[in-house]
DNA sequence: AGCCAGTACTTGGCCATGCATAGTACTTTT
DNA sequence: AAAAGTACTATGCATGGCCAAGTACTGGCT
């Protein structure tokens, strides 16, 4: 258990969370995704990123075509699907939530603390 | 892939996050912590947060002492060690990179897009 | 005393995700 | 033709959340 796991661990399901809004704002290529992903700090590789956008569209979630590349071989540009904006929609609902929920824990202080059953330190 | 289960994903480690904050601030046994789980909107059950009090503990970032009750079997009540406090720290910047990226992702607009590689839908 | 309900904690197994690693295929450069 | 670069694919591992069943202690009820 060490920081970096953690670090890795609060960002599951987060990152697919990113890859679905930016996919939403247009159509993009893996390397603009994680382009746009780098420079928001959200550090995410390959081995990440395909099996990912895989797994959003065998779940229909987004859907792409193959365009062909003037400097290498073609690439699947990516949109999304009605049932995606949906699934963003709802999860844009679920990321406000956890974020108030996490705040409220952070910042509580100790006097929110119900005396009811605690009160050990003997 | 559903809903239930990218919402479960996305509290992976915010959880473990959570309970640091709340050992932080006062000494607790697993009901306090559920109840204050609970309280705010983070569903958690037993099955996770016992497994996880034990990782935590065995990582030697919280300890804890029996306490007797006089409902019942002995409680454990939970303390932060100083590595954990450390640890908690940590965990604090890494949280508020994390929501600032995300935000910085999830606010971003069009015109962010860099079209240097991206220009199709002809 | 014997039994049941409630509280607190424990354990084993399942599933999904992030990631490391290796590999395939196409294009351009030399 | 060989090498380098780009884009995508496939396999296997580690970890965490969760379900479900189980253990252990206490107090109330008959």
């Amino acid at each position: 258990m060490n920081v970096e796991n953690t670090q890795v661990q609060m960002r599951k399901g987060i990152i697919e969370f990113c890859i679905l809004h930016i996919i939403s704002r247009g159509e993009v290529y893996a390397s603009d995704m994680l382009e746009e992903l780098t420079s928001a700090k959200i550090m995410v590789v390959e081995g990440t990123l395909y099996p990912l956008l895989t797994r959003l569209r065998k779940a229909g979630l987004v859907d792409y075509k193959w365009v062909e590349s003037s400097s290498g071989p073609p690439r699947k540009y990516y949109t999304l699907t009605n049932d995606g904006q949906d699934f963003l929609s709802t999860l844009n609902t679920t990321w406000e939530e956890l974020i108030g929920s996490t705040q409220s824990i952070i910042q509580a202080t100790t006097k929110t603390r119900k005396s009811k059953t605690s009160k050990p330190t003997e």
